[in-house]
DNA sequence: CGTGTTTGACCCGCGC
DNA sequence: GCGCGGGTCAAACACG
């Protein structure tokens, strides 16, 4: 895919409650990182140089695509992500990053350090309305 | 043979 | 209490 269909904005529709999110907002106010980001590609496959390995599989409501459920295979790290595809637009693919990686990339992938600049471009979108 | 995907079952919180 | 929606597990399978 092209670095240039990444589409900088933030997610308008709001993503479902994490557990672990909940419990940590209602704890503390330690809140897990979460990325947000929506790509304009054919493919849903978006290597960022990392290691994923799908882990499920589920459709969405209001959705005839499914999501798909990834997790960082490297040992310790758990940072998961998803991917979702719009109905609407069967091109534009909603990806959400949950985690931060404490460990370096696998795999070296000219796009990714694009896509981190873009990603740290933006704050939080989903933040506020998460907690 | 090691690694990642597929896919149905399972689990858990929530609303009725 | 039960059903449902959403997230995860894990065994079987595919592929290099």
């Amino acid at each position: 895919m092209d670095i240039n269909d990444v589409v900088v904005g933030s997610v308008s529709e709001r993503m479902q409650n994490d557990h672990r999110n909940l419990l940590s907002v209602k704890n503390k106010k330690i809140k897990k990182p979460r990325f947000a980001f929506q790509t304009k590609s054919q493919v849903d496959i978006l290597d960022d140089g990392y290691r994923w390995r799908k882990y499920g599989q589920k459709a969405v409501k209001n959705n005839n695509y499914p999501r798909s459920y990834y997790r960082c295979t490297h040992e310790g790290c758990n940072v998961k992500k998803q991917v979702q595809r719009l109905s609407k637009d069967e091109t534009v693919v909603v990806t959400t990053y949950e985690g931060m990686h404490t460990h370096p990339i696998q795999k070296p992938n000219d796009n990714f350090e694009q896509i981190l600049h873009q990603m740290h471009i933006f704050p939080n979108p989903p933040c506020h309305l998460i907690n």
